[in-house]
DNA sequence: AGCCAAGGCGAACATTAGTTCTATAAAAAC
DNA sequence: GTTTTTATAGAACTAATGTTCGCCTTGGCT
């Protein structure tokens, strides 16, 4: 493939700048002032071969229809997940509920990358309060990223309310004959059994974050 | 600051949604047909509310001209951290090159927003392989974010390297008078003593993030 | 010289798309 | 009951913007 002139080179990055800066991308004529062309037919023309070699898309009849295909700043999008209160051994984790998704009004938010939601529906934040899951690799402190689910699949890490011990802990589930088994995420720590209906599934974790320093 | 009516909501979605599929904003028509609103004044008037409520900024007179605030709580700046390598037992941790700065050539970079990095030069990252850093509740397959310095504080969780045991551990770090205590994260373990030129202070360690499911 | 392709230029043209004006209906305030 | 506010409709107007076409320049080739 053949080399971009820096006539080329300098169309991409005006267009990679527009989007960045302005968020959404410049007309042909704006291409027109900034890279010093002096007819749209050459942006045109510039912007075909452009096309051609993979670097944009463009769509017909649309303003501003170009759309950048180099995704190099682009590693996954940028979501706000909500902290809506606490996770500790002696308490249920709190529910979503409606207004906690408003990631606006919701008093703070955690921004994550969607590569660690992997698209996931429901995902909200807890802190972790106290040492109780260590068990679990998990800290004090600790931020957890759960989704709002029901059910979780043999093996997933889940947030279990043990409903006689009047206790929440966070182990990887696994539905056994007559019995459930609950293992810690530390192979080196034994599972526990427990019955089937002393279990709640209040939500499945998707991820970690702890911070330091 | 009101609620967001559903339309207003659906508008909204279907802003980032046009972005993140086409790469460039929708028109106010298209707004109108996707939203199921039947005059383009209705769009207008109610952009007009987004914008002024800080969800959008409109650019008058420019076709597409709509700008997603998505950043309107300010859950701080994107950063692409590389991922350099790897960190097990038995090896030294990856040094940083100049070139493994350069995220676009990197092969693999992770997106976290700036408050977990709190601003800090230097920062990168590596993969955990194997299961021997459990006594630092850090899991085969975690993600540490790690700074490049060579001195930390007492209390701080670093990458040592033990020269005499040819092994890196993750540690909280204490210097104390003719030798040097190394902390295990988890408060139930013990800690160890080593001489302090048997240690090699490769990195402190930011953030840890594990991702399951 | 003559030919041809790549690239550039300028203007005209046709849509697309933002803006504005007036009218209407429902809900809220007085 | 009347007025004000909020929300919706439809249409006309105008600016913004993509597209196209003829013409020009340059450089390599025969």
């Amino acid at each position: 493939m053949k080399a971009l002139s820096t006539k080329q080179q300098h169309i991409i990055d005006f267009i990679r700048h527009s989007l960045v800066e302005r968020g959404y991308p410049p007309s042909i004529r704006e291409i027109v002032s900034e890279c010093g062309i002096s007819s749209t037919s050459v942006a045109d023309y510039n912007l075909n071969i452009l096309e051609k070699a993979g670097y944009i898309r463009r769509h017909p009849e649309i303003s501003r229809g170009i759309e950048l295909l180099t995704r190099s700043p682009a590693p996954g999008y940028l979501l706000h997940i909500p902290i809506i209160g606490q996770i500790a051994a002696g308490e249920p984790i709190p529910v979503p509920t409606p207004d906690t998704w408003d990631t606006i009004a919701s008093s703070e938010t955690l921004g994550v990358t969607e590569d660690l939601t992997r698209g996931k529906e429901g995902v909200y934040a807890l802190k972790v309060k106290g040492s109780s899951m260590v068990d679990a690799l998990i800290n004090d402190g600790d931020i957890v990223l759960m989704q709002y689910v029901n059910v979780v699949e043999n093996g997933e890490m889940a947030a279990i309310w043990l409903k006689a011990e009047r206790e929440v802990t966070l182990k990887k589930f696994y539905a056994e004959p007559g019995r459930i088994r609950l293992q810690p995420a530390n192979s080196q720590m034994k599972p526990i059994y427990v019955r089937p209906d002393n279990v709640e599934i209040q939500g499945r974790v998707i991820a970690i974050i702890r911070r330091l320093v």
